[in-house]
DNA sequence: GGTCGTGAATTAACGGAGGG
DNA sequence: CCCTCCGTTAATTCACGACC
């Protein structure tokens, strides 16, 4: 291990070695995907209010804070922009605090993968337009400036992310940032007991990604945003407050109301009996 | 059932930046 | 200048599905 390394001229050699075959990447990108990051995010609010050490946040995924599995899923949200690390300490942003929050979560991850680089890069470049297939999109990756050998890995993330982040919700071979704004705008109107419209903008609705023939299949099946949806339920033994249970159910609501088309001619508002 | 290929997860190590 | 922290890369291991 690394104690073992500072000596002898052997293993000085062999660090030689290795290093002159050593790529390093020009663009920054995560090797985690988003839903592992928005982890991350969650465990800050609902555990430590906003700020702790990253060995607390590497306690709760069961983790140490020197590993190299934790410091890439860190090092993942902090591309993302969920956190800020600094001097052992992680601090959620305020598009992390917007991303644990399940009416503003949508747009948020919209957000939070446009934050990435690469990513942007590759938005930027075949925005509209058909992507290519995994070698097609690893050689472009490469050509923004991913070290070679992990342009597999960058690829792999970047699907994985963008499927996360509702940017697949035409298929995986185009790259289609999700208008969520309106959604989240919508989300207000509605607990703001303003229930007109939510009808004309059916023409800009992301329409749901085509459901496969093995459509029984697990939670990977569902719309992205679905699934998003799904991530934020608590687990079954927390508190889990009325206001907040409303707040879900709404954005569930409203959720369904964008990749389910209907008629616009009423909608669904959750309220709490009391 | 065995094998093969692929992707995900994990571990080990390198190198830069910054603090003391 | 040394040490620690952090981000990154490479290699290895594991899991799982497809195919024969």
């Amino acid at each position: 291990m690394s104690d073992a390394s500072d000596h002898s001229v052997s293993t000085k050699l062999e660090k030689e070695d290795v290093s002159q075959g050593r790529f390093r990447s020009t663009i920054e990108f995560p090797y985690n995907d988003l839903e592992t990051s928005i982890q991350i995010a969650n465990i800050l609010f609902n555990r430590f209010g906003s700020k702790a050490s990253s060995d607390q946040v590497a306690g709760q995924l069961g983790q140490v804070a020197s590993s190299g599995t934790f410091r890439l899923k860190l090092s993942a949200a902090r591309m993302f922009g969920l956190v800020e690390v600094q001097r052992g300490e992680v601090e959620l942003t305020q598009l992390g605090q917007r991303i644990v929050d399940p009416s503003t979560e949508l747009a948020a991850r919209a957000e939070a993968f446009l934050s990435v680089p690469l990513y942007r890069e590759i938005h930027e470049r075949y925005q509209g337009r058909l992507l290519p297939e995994a070698g097609g999109l690893e050689n472009a990756m490469a050509s923004l400036g991913v070290s070679p050998k992990q342009k597999d890995k960058a690829r792999q993330a970047f699907e994985r992310s963008a499927l996360q982040a509702g940017f697949f919700a035409h298929g995986k071979n185009k790259l289609v940032r999700p208008h969520v704004q309106h959604l989240n705008e919508l989300n207000e109107r509605t607990v703001r007991d303003d229930e007109e419209e939510a009808t004309s903008e059916s023409d800009e609705l992301v329409q749901p990604a085509p459901v496969s023939s093995k459509a029984s299949g697990g939670i990977e099946q569902l719309h992205p945003f679905v699934q998003g949806l799904l991530q934020t339920l608590p687990s079954p033994e927390s508190q889990w407050p009325l206001e907040k249970r409303v707040k879900w159910l709404q954005t569930a609501a409203n959720i369904f109301s964008l990749i389910y088309p209907d008629d616009g001619s009423a909608s669904i508002r959750v309220t709490l009996d009391e």
